[in-house]
DNA sequence: ATGTCCTAAAGATTAGGA
């Protein structure tokens, strides 16, 4: 089974490159984040046709994910139990599913803006009942993946130059020990291989020709637990597809389980 | 030139977010 997450900016702008790449990748299930767009306006038919069926959580102009799967789409859940709200409302950055027997949770992590911003504390907040909503999947017997953007690069190796952001949101130690705490409920942080350079980035900003220059980040993150861990067959990030006119700024990551010997 | 892109709006540019 082939496993992708990608924050497409926008799914309505990125339709043409998003069914492309489904075909051309092959990818059975794919975890999407920021689609921005409504619920009505999330393009259903169109993956109905290459034959993806679709999870949405969506409500607008931000945020916004999905998970669409060609081998089966169950149970799903939108959102996380006790989340918090940011200026007094749920916004859409978490939805789960079970396709052909993998739990997904496809999430959206706050981007925390500054570090004295509110939206940082809100950041947290959410990280906390990220680990509080994953926790029995986590330890299950079930192959189980919480996988997206979570807008935190674990280490320093993770940007391509730390004293770029000192005083920055994305690498503080409260965000990394929020992933530890993932980590310390037995999900593996699956680093993929990159296709170029020594470090898998999947994030370049649009601005100041970062991807040129190799200006990235390593913040979609894999999160499996062990019966997912130990399926991984490979992984990558297809940084292909942040090329070209039409791009978003973050790329794909790919997971290729086996799970016929797990 | 923040070497950009995406969204919405009493819009034809501005504001907000990343």
């Amino acid at each position: 089974m082939r496993i992708a997450t990608w924050n497409v900016n926008s799914i309505t702008a990125r339709l043409p490159r998003l069914l492309a790449w489904l075909e051309s990748s092959g990818t059975d299930v794919l975890c999407i984040q920021e689609t921005k767009c409504t619920d009505e306006q999330f393009p259903r038919e169109q993956l109905r046709e290459l034959g993806y069926e679709s999870a949405v959580n969506a409500d607008g102009r931000w945020n916004g994910v999905a998970v669409v799967s060609r081998v089966g789409l169950d149970d799903v859940a939108l959102g996380l139990p006790g989340g918090p709200d940011y200026d007094g409302a749920q916004e859409p950055r978490a939805i789960s599913a079970t396709c052909d027997g993998v739990r997904v949770c496809s999430v959206y992590v706050p981007n925390g803006r500054e570090v004295d911003h509110a939206h940082y504390a809100y950041k947290l907040r959410w990280l906390e009942a990220l680990g509080a909503a994953v926790s029995g999947d986590a330890a299950g017997e079930r192959p189980f993946a919480v996988l997206g953007d979570f807008n935190i690069a674990p280490t320093d190796e993770d940007v391509y130059d730390r004293a770029a952001f000192d005083g920055l949101t994305h690498v503080t130690p409260a965000e990394r020990a929020a992933l530890e705490a993932l980590r310390g409920q037995g999900l593996t942080d699956v680093v993929p291989r990159p296709l170029k350079y020594d470090v898998p980035f999947t994030y370049w900003d649009y601005r100041q020709l970062c991807f040129p220059k190799n200006r990235g980040m390593r913040i979609d993150l894999v999160y499996g637990n062990k019966p997912f861990a130990s399926a991984v067959q490979d992984s990558y990030v297809d940084r292909e597809e942040r090329k070209g006119k039409g791009a978003s700024d973050h790329a794909p990551v790919v997971v290729d389980l086996n799970l016929a010997q797990s």
